[in-house]
DNA sequence: GGCGGGTTGGCAGCGACTGCCAAATCTAAT
DNA sequence: ATTAGATTTGGCAGTCGCTGCCAACCCGCC
């Protein structure tokens, strides 16, 4: 296992891999079929392995967990959050700079109908709401020094304000993600972010 | 398994539910134990229901899931909340109101310790934080048409405003007890919640 | 052709959880 | 007291997600 060259594109070098990354979509794309047509519950791993053509061991192999293949590669979400908030300038607000990386990340969904599909499933599927939200939770911790370094805060752990600050941020994007799933995708999930921050931050 | 007992007269009556409380009782006192001896990944349902004294089976008849087993009550936060808040006065503002709800849910507690060691289980243990969110969210769910109330809202779902300010205030609670917990009980947690909420709302 | 490292699949097993059924128990009526 | 009826209990088997282990396999390389 080396993984060099990441990030898609060109040339995956050794047929191998490819072959590897063809499978790797084949589950991927199996599974969010029958989560979409049947329930994520209601899908078993041995479905999925079977439809997909490979043995269940194989699957938890390329995918450690079931949440994992939801695709969202959801630990993509999190690198691209910390590296668009620390790439802000330095004079830039803490508020501004979540928003830019809440923007970021929300940019990474190929279309909005599938982020509207995996939105849709996330918030109706409690087993893995609760998964999303302990991911989330990942995120913020991952997030404390760049926020704590933006506003006077020391970084001992008494003070909870840059975690507040975080918490809330994300408090207002799933506010803003839920209501947007509740309008079946109309509007702008941005607008909503900004409502959300308007009226909390008064 | 016992004998006699006519102890006329108490609210609950019935020898038989009085039983059944002490078996309740039993199983939650032997898996805090065990949970705060061993961890809770660590502690599996047949080890508390063996030393509760109970089969595995009528375990799970008392209580549905291993985290119903962290204590019990926690569907008793979420009545409390939003008896608290409903009954707050009308001319009463949302925060303030919010904050009178997550008062009166963190006096529930027995005392300090107790609360502080179920904090620390529950922020230590990814498997627990992802089930307590979850609960969360109810909880948010059931806050939704009160709050609403108190705010210019329609009820409709297109405002997202409501829904931010609820998830704003739990997740400053989250904050607060986080760092709470990280400072081993030390002050008080209401006070790290307004800190919290001042931060956000400048 | 043969070799070595990484990959695959099958199998057994764990732990949470559920359905089913029979035995033990409590409650109420005879 | 002795029934009958409604509950509760415990055990057993089975599902499902997930892991460890091991033999068979496939690749590029000598």
């Amino acid at each position: 296992m080396k993984q060099e060259a990441k990030t898609a594109t060109g040339a995956p070098s050794t047929l191998w891999d490819r072959t590897r990354q063809l499978a790797s979509q084949e589950i991927l794309k199996t599974a969010l079929r029958l989560f979409t047509e049947q329930g994520y519950d209601q899908t078993t791993i041995a479905q999925i392995a079977r439809e997909a053509g490979v043995s269940q061991r194989t699957l938890f192999r390329y995918f450690g967990t079931k949440e994992d293949l939801l695709g969202g590669n959801q630990h993509r979400f999190g690198q691209v959050l910390t590296d668009t908030i620390s790439e802000q300038p330095a004079e830039v607000g803490v508020w501004e700079a979540l928003r830019a990386g809440v923007a970021a990340v929300l940019a990474l969904h190929d279309s909005r109908e599938q982020a509207l599909e995996r939105f849709r499933l996330l918030h109706n599927t409690p087993s893995l709401r609760a998964g999303w939200l302990e991911k989330r939770l990942q995120f913020q911790e991952d997030l404390l020094p760049h926020i704590e370094a933006r506003m006077d805060a020391a970084t001992g752990s008494a003070d909870p304000r840059a975690l507040a600050v975080i918490a809330t941020a994300f408090a207002c994007l799933d506010a803003a993600s839920m209501t947007w799933v509740g309008n079946d995708g109309n509007g702008d999930i941005m607008d909503l972010y900004d409502e959300c921050l308007a009226a909390v931050r008064g």
